[in-house]
DNA sequence: AGACCAGCGAGAACACTGTTCACAAATATG
DNA sequence: CATATTTGTGAACAGTGTTCTCGCTGGTCT
């Protein structure tokens, strides 16, 4: 609708280097301006075709009136430019479901969990190309860099938030059973650090994977059309998946 | 390994030309027979990196040693040849799952249930550049196509027997809630043709659906690397949570 | 048999692309 | 002021998807 507008921040969350930069020095504050003001251009041209399968570098420099070459002062290759882009969209997804948490005013578990994943399925379907960035299904190895690490636990951090309300609760109750998939000492490390002095327990982000894993699941196959293949009102059916999902792992009813 | 070796089928199911143009003229042979090369050695090319986001006519025209321009006789475009390896790639784990329940000799519903998620995660975990080619996250318009509907219904095919056998066992029982979302009419006729006598309720679906969406969303997480960062055994893991899932609409334990 | 023609492949061309390099203008620092 | 350092330019290179026109060749028809 407005491409043709000055370039505006790309995502709620990466407001950018206007704030980030306030106390900087002038020539680093214009390198930030204008890092994100190629990332906007980027991500304003991306919006047709997710993914940035055809993203051309030339294009978004052609946006921001400069020389191809130039784009490389700020962006190592257009790959690094498509990857922060992705970092970007990781963070407005993050902040998105930061914020559902935040605005919810029910008062069961479910209902505060079920809202999360609504925020996350609204985001998906409201932001294809960022959904797009973060689960290309080319470059995989990109995604076991160090600083993706760090987005992706800060990404899981709220759900397992509200997983720990609701134990804090009683609203959900953990059935150590015999059999729990081992979990990563270092995540359980983190874990327990985001809980404070709540205690963590390995089946916690076993369950979280798994609740995670639904939730995903559900709105992966929606945008790929099997949903919408399948099932009349996607909405009423997702609703009903995640909740299915959640009484599984819940004692009351 | 072998990819300077001569072309060869790209897939297992798509055994290719050699048996479907058995009987024809032969001109329509050699036709299917290059066709099929050109597929095997863009499939091959595709191995390292997935999704295609980077495989270059040009580089599979020099693979069959061809000219560029000549493969247009073949496909209409590249994007038209990707789009033929991911038809090819759905067929082969579409095979693959009819394959599972086919050798599965287990007796519980849950178990055979389970063997079928098995092998759709280790068909994706071994066939990442075929999964890419399915789950292309740019150009969404091209799964809303006719043939791709088709394959597509194929495919839920097999999952969707699978649950008959076990409504049919009375392993599975479906608890005919209120609020159950509506299923698309005509799966509900395809469906009951495929179920023959048998009674196909639209909870059925619904159902499917939601387990379905558990299965794959934990592959996603899984490819993308949020399991393997969080879990220590991604099997262990797997196995777990799709078992939670079934458990959660059994009702003999 | 010879004429015919659809289909196949080659090769050149066009408009692109990502990326690099040497050089000029602008900016900060001594 | 002089001097580095950063930022932007413009040309160039290799490679891309795609479209032409042109020959050739194998199968069909009379």
């Amino acid at each position: 609708m407005d491409s043709e507008s000055g370039p505006q921040s790309a995502l709620p969350l990466s407001a950018g280097a206007a704030a980030r930069g306030a106390a900087l020095p002038r020539r680093e504050r214009t390198r930030l301006a204008t890092t994100d003001e190629i990332k906007a251009a980027a991500h304003d041209l991306l919006a047709p075709s997710p993914d940035g399968g055809d993203l051309s570098l030339r294009a978004v420099a052609r946006q921001v009136g400069m020389t191809p070459s130039a784009i490389y002062r700020y962006f190592e290759s257009r790959e690094d430019l498509l990857e922060a882009l992705a970092r970007d969209a990781f963070d407005s997804v993050s902040a998105t479901l930061a914020a559902a948490v935040e605005a919810d005013t029910s008062a069961g578990s479910v209902d505060r969990a079920v809202a999360v994943a609504h925020a996350y399925r609204r985001w998906c379907l409201e932001h294809p190309a960022d959904f797009g960035l973060i689960f290309r299904t080319d470059r995989p190895d990109t995604r076991a860099s160090e600083a993706w690490r760090a987005h992706l636990l800060e990404f899981y951090r709220v759900p397992f938030e509200v997983l720990l309300r609701d134990m804090a609760a009683g609203e959900v109750a953990i059935t150590p059973g015999a059999a729990t998939p081992a979990v990563r000492a270092d995540v359980l490390e983190a874990a327990r650090l985001v809980a404070q002095d709540a205690e963590v327990m390995p089946e916690m982000v076993s369950l979280l994977v798994s609740l995670w894993a639904s939730v995903h699941g559900f709105v992966c196959l929606e945008l790929f059309g099997h949903v919408g293949l399948l099932m009349e009102d996607a909405d009423a059916a997702f609703d009903q998946h995640v909740r299915a999902a959640l009484v599984a792992v819940r004692r009351t009813g």
